[in-house]
DNA sequence: ATGAAAGGTTCATGTTGTCAACTGTTCAGC
DNA sequence: GCTGAACAGTTGACAACATGAACCTTTCAT
């Protein structure tokens, strides 16, 4: 039988994933900052995002930032205690506890996402059509490894 | 005088900007997890990375990863501890304490290197072209704002 | 009805991160 | 030469994040 082909690390897709390393370390640092300057934590900052959409149960939120759901306790209860989120349990199964963002965590996240679209200097570096370019190439991309 | 031109969120940014988001949320939690699969957490792996190039100053890890000098000499302990980075004063300065991976952190390095990139399946829905295009644009983006 | 399984929380522990205070070393100005 | 400011790194105290095990409550299959 076949070896499954070791996708031969050519040359470009090496340097493809060196950019994007570094691209992940500048958003990353500058999404820190922004979160920061409204005196969230990152990990606050990205809890209040997945809640723009709606209530969400805490097992999901820990599902879809990949970490434990004890983590998640600590990070809502904070944001709890700042009057960003609030806690009520799930009527169709008590076990469930239903997060949802107050009017004024839902106002911090918006303003926050805000602030990146026009602090994401790099992107300025490129013309509308290159934009549009680069945002087909992502969304194959993501579309090809998050079904949803 | 014009005020400075709000650079008005136009939808393409907009979108590329979540795009980039999402795609940051996955390469970092793959990252993390192969450094993890190497017991290596996020923060000692990218020191390991910087040290790749060559010995460089406490500072200038701090520098580069953005966070203060107090939180390196923790990282660099536990990376020393564990016989993947040496400390040596540089005799030019003697302030200066010049950090060195070791054999051991360097193959630790490369090898988790590698390990991303074949894990890397986004970039799979691709051809050479269109990674090609995309190292392009992720260049032009990177060079307008990190100068080095 | 009983017991297994699931959702959350709690506790103990370790890493990352900040800030302030401290030790050595270098260097400019006198 | 000295003195003092500035710099590199460390230490200590503290908060947030992250994991894993133990636990409680609720649900659900049998």
């Amino acid at each position: 039988m076949e070896q499954a082909p070791v996708p031969t690390a050519d040359p470009i897709t090496v340097e493809v994933v060196d950019l994007m390393a570094r691209l992940v370390g500048l958003f990353h640092r500058e999404y820190e900052e922004a979160a920061a300057a409204r005196s969230l934590t990152g990990a606050q900052a990205k809890v209040l995002a997945l809640l723009r959409r709606g209530p969400m149960p805490m097992r999901h939120i820990a599902q879809t930032l990949s970490c434990e759901p004890s983590n998640v306790t600590g990070i809502v209860d904070r944001l709890e205690g700042r009057g960003f989120v609030t806690r009520e349990a799930d009527p169709q199964d008590r076990r469930v506890k239903l997060v949802a963002a107050t009017d004024s965590g839902l106002s911090a996240s918006t303003e926050l996402r805000e602030s990146l679209n026009f602090a994401r200097e790099p992107l300025a570096a490129l013309d509308a059509a290159e934009r549009a370019q680069l945002r087909d190439l992502l969304r194959r991309m993501l579309d090809s490894s998050t079904p949803a």
